[in-house]
Formats: C-alpha cells, sequence, structure tokens
DNA sequence: CAGCATCCAGAGCGATACTG
DNA sequence: CAGTATCGCTCTGGATGCTG
C-alpha cells in the first residue's frame, strides 16, 4: 500500500497483500491457531482439544486457509488410524516476529 | 497471551488485547482508514470521497469504534456548516510502526 | 457537511451427525 | 484420528432515504 489513489479503488486495496494479510490474522480463531503452532507442532485433535469452543469445521478451513497462504504446513502419516501433524512454515515463523511487534504495542495500547 | 492455560479458555482468549486488536484491524476498512489517517488528519467526507465503496454507515461505525478504542481524535468545529476532523492519536500513531513491520513481512510473504 | 434511521443480504461461524 | 456433510443462524456489512 506504499503509493495510495485516490480515491483508493476497492479493488486495489483488496489485492494488497497486507490487507489480505491482515483480513486473514483477523479471522476469529487463526490468531490462537499460529500462537500454539508458534510453540511447537500440533496435531489435528490436539488443536481441537487445546481450544476451547472452536469447530471441527472451523478449525479444519483454519488450517487449509493458512496452509494455502503457506503459513502452515499439513503432514499426513499414513499409520492406522492416520496421523496428521501441523507446523508453522518458515514464512509461518517469520510471521512470529511483527506479530510479536504487534502483540507487544496492543498489551500497552489496548 | 502471554501463558496460555491448556485449553484455551474462550474467555481468555477474547479477552487478550492481541486478540481485540487483531480483530479490530482485520475489519473490512479498519487498515485503509488508519492509513489515510495516519499521512495526515480528514474530514468525514474527505474519507467518504477516499475510499471507493465504503458506507456513510460504515465508515461512520469504523472511526467510532476506532475513537472508542483510542486510536483516532474526533474533533467537531461548530461552524455552519459543521466540520468534523479525524485524526491518529498519540497511541494510533505508535500503532504505525508494529503495522509498518507487519507491512513489510506480509509484501514479502504474502 | 456530517451524519442517523431503517431495512436487508450475505458471509462467516457454529451445531450436529456421519465416515474412511 | 481426522476429518466431511448438512443445516441453520447470527451479525457484519450495505443500500437507501432523511436531517440538524
Amino acid at each position: 500500500m506504499s503509493v495510495l489513489a485516490s480515491p483508493v479503488p476497492a479493488v486495489e486495496y483488496d489485492g494488497c497483500p497486507v490487507t489480505r494479510a491482515i483480513h486473514r490474522l483477523g479471522e476469529k480463531w487463526t490468531l490462537l491457531v499460529i500462537t500454539l503452532l508458534g510453540r511447537r507442532p500440533h496435531r489435528y485433535n490436539e488443536l481441537h482439544r487445546g481450544i476451547e469452543g472452536i469447530s471441527q469445521r472451523i478449525l479444519t478451513r483454519t488450517l487449509r486457509l493458512l496452509e494455502a497462504d503457506g503459513l502452515v504446513a499439513r503432514t499426513v502419516h499414513p499409520t492406522v488410524p492416520p496421523q496428521v501433524e501441523y507446523r508453522l512454515t518458515a514464512a509461518g515463523e517469520s510471521l512470529l516476529v511483527p506479530l510479536g511487534a504487534l502483540a507487544a504495542w496492543a498489551v500497552e495500547n489496548y
């Protein structure tokens, strides 16, 4: 969003990577999922049990969107029963830095 | 969100200042309004004209929420016709720093 | 100019049941 | 265990018209 036309076109705003990232992070459970995965990898039900109030449907959707964004990696171990591990990618890990700065700001100002 | 219980209670997550800040920033037009006000103060219709696709209702609500959060100051000049100026508060200005870091990350990784 | 009141559509989120 | 399928609802966001 370096140079903004005036009026700011809706298409330009929606297409901006900063906007897209903020809107993804702003979804209801995204921050918590990233925070948990930022500590260590988790299995699916481990996340499900670890987050009070999230439904399977929404947890799955949240994880899939983060995977599509390249922030989370999903690894299936073809065992019986199946075992699926979620962890942050390198990009996901790198998010923790600016996110930590924003968190520190929020604690002070919110 | 320094020490998370397991499972993370919904109440604790919702009450966390980081969560609240991210959720506010994630609302549809918040980032753009903050960005514009980060450049200079704006009058109401200046913002309205400057943001393609936003309705008066939503612009007003966005500004009022940011005002309630202490990020935006609203100044009414009792002239005829009325003139209302919106600008970032000191807290709002301070947000631009971590937000800039997040923006730089997003440009690289999103 | 800077809104408010009213009404409305749809996205997002959730509960529940079921399955490879 | 790790999901998918359906259905339903809340609640954000939007369109329109009016006003101090």
